[in-house]
DNA sequence: GGTGATATTGCAATCGATTGCAATAGCTGT
DNA sequence: ACAGCTATTGCAATCGATTGCAATATCACC
């Protein structure tokens, strides 16, 4: 024999156990104040004996609502690579807690293998009632599809205050200033910028190096800017190709994430120069390993509590009305080794 | 006044449409081969035309399968940290592919805040069809008492071969014994264990440390095994103190992840510890950043790949009727600076 | 005792899609 | 022309919970 596959039980069943409707019973679980207090509890010592749980798919269905949240991972087209980026877990795991927190469920996504049409897929089919995109990106043709159809969403990246929808980021401008700045204050003539400027933010990132240089009274060259991805190997192949045509003396570099700076770290350490001596080396991100590298890595760090916060914050507001609006975040510049020369 | 909210269409809207009843129009959006062709084909235009979408949470309320998977990240109590270790994170991406490539949603937990209950919750709300487990502690509690309850449910874990429930997992004993007989072959005679071996991952990857140094005629002293958490912090502070209390002259130490190893790393270069020359180290995973530190990082890596791919395959099998069932996966060591003794 | 106000409870429709079964139309063969 | 098939299509029930509205019970007060 064996024990009873135990079939659920329904709402109806909680009722018919109690004595009462299933309307009463509906109520008394929501806590509905119409409700006696004695039938009440009745009804939530029967259901709690027997284990019930409301079928959240009859309930999204009757209130159309899923209290479902979808947040999808962009990737590069290029890479098509797995979620793999630090910085990106770091505030994926800040709104999974948020979404909890709030009382809603998180449906996972990598553009990888989703469907094109995100809006079809979790809005208009009701999977979601409203969207997080985070990852690079925020040009994504996918993206702009979606403001233009009233589907409550939220990305993280670039905010420029001109976009049709709420965009969260760090201040990546002011950011790259920050770190620059002080690249410059350690005595950095001429200082390399490894990230892919096709990007919104790394874009930012790379304006906030030119205000840095022309603050000072520096060129910039725009030689010293290298196209890199989102990854330790980026950064490493790049970095040795740099070392490699000499581009004359380099004496500082500023990497547009953490990841490419330690790739970078690798190669000049490889080839023997030394950090910060020679090269001064500043990162972006400060991910958990930035602090256990050697030597430690320099870095901007962005605010991904707030950050994930705030993009949760943002979101339901919107699906309660609220009108969708950008915020900026403050960043800090966090100095450890790769950057400070001694004096 | 703008563009109408657009009220999404129902099956209802695209068979009057198509000027047929709403069971028609069902089956010929599923292909239900009954259909007339011409009927189906006409139906899918029209449906395509207004970019209808099955709503999902009807569908699931009828056919009772949610098509959902919950993954949910464990943590140990006491650190309760937000997703950090690259491991885990790696593995999540694998599980996400796999299943979006499968036709499932994933909904994604984290142990901190979501309701102790994960079968009443997930299961018995009809929020997902099965479970995946991953993070550490199958000796969870909660674990237990799915087992024993009908839900079809897959744990990342150690497998033992006499769980009661379907354990994918290395070979954590054979990985932690390829490394420790790399660092013995290195030359190494005093190795320390860091890891906390109250985890049943990291228990055999002790043992396996001890297999290698009993097969070398060396006795395992216990001062040697030291608790760490899965951090770059903890294996930082904990090699810092092993330091401190000299224990005696170690010459190599076997991390049980990457991420303690680079702690563990950075203790040693700040001590003026020559790595791999005074002290070997190995690490657990090869996360990506394992090849980017200085020197970079032996390790023994895991299978991120097959290792989601089964854990998905395992489960949707469940879910369709088969056996539960464990599954061990081979491990490889990666050799690479901080072991590599140049002879 | 009658009347109106208030507190509780239940009826029945509804959310949107799926599916067993019945109904109809069209065809074949005798 | 009629019985017997097959190919299509539609009717209506169903999944499980929520909720507007009506119904009943209870009580106070004149």
């Amino acid at each position: 024999m064996g024990i009873k596959p135990a079939k659920t039980l329904t709402l109806s069943d909680i009722a018919r156990l109690a004595g009462v409707s299933e309307s009463t019973a509906s109520r008394a679980l929501r806590d509905n104040p119409v409700i006696n207090a004695q039938t009440r509890e009745k009804v939530q010592q029967i259901a709690a004996e027997h284990q019930f749980k409301v079928n959240a798919t009859a309930r999204s269905l009757r209130t159309q609502k899923s209290h479902t949240i979808a947040v999808i991972i962009l990737f590069d087209a290029k890479t098509q690579q797995t979620i793999t980026d630090p910085f990106l877990l770091d505030i994926l795991g800040v709104i999974a807690d948020e979404l909890t927190r709030q009382g809603y469920d998180m449906l996972l996504s990598t553009s990888k293998t989703t469907d094109k049409d995100w809006r079809s897929y979790y809005f208009d089919s009701k999977r979601a009632d409203g969207l997080i995109v985070i990852g690079q990106g925020e040009h994504d043709e996918r993206v702009e599809q979606l403001s233009s159809a009233g589907v409550p969403f939220v990305v993280w990246g670039a905010p420029t205050g001109s976009e049709a929808f709420a965009v969260i980021g760090s201040d990546n401008r002011q950011g790259a200033t920050l770190a620059v700045s002080h690249l410059l204050a350690q005595g950095c003539k001429r200082i390399a910028f490894l990230g892919d400027i096709r990007h919104t933010e790394i874009e930012m990132r790379y304006l906030g190096y030119q205000d840095a240089l022309q603050a000072a009274g520096i060129k910039p060259e725009p030689l010293l800017q290298l196209n890199t991805d989102f990854t330790a190997q980026a950064g490493y192949v790049q970095t040795q190709q740099a070392l490699f045509k000499q581009l004359g003396s380099l004496d500082g570099i500023f990497a547009a994430s953490d990841a490419i700076a330690m790739g970078a770290m690798k190669a000049l350490l490889e080839h023997g120069v030394s950090v910060p001596q020679q090269v001064a080396l500043v990162g972006f991100d400060d991910i958990a390993m930035s602090a256990y590298c050697t030597p430690s890595l320099t870095t901007v760090k962005q605010d991904t509590q707030a950050g994930g916060k705030l993009l949760v914050a943002q979101l339901l507001g919107q699906i309660n009305g609220a009108k969708a609006a950008s915020q900026l975040l403050p960043v800090k510049l966090i100095e450890r080794q790769s950057s400070l020369r001694r004096s």
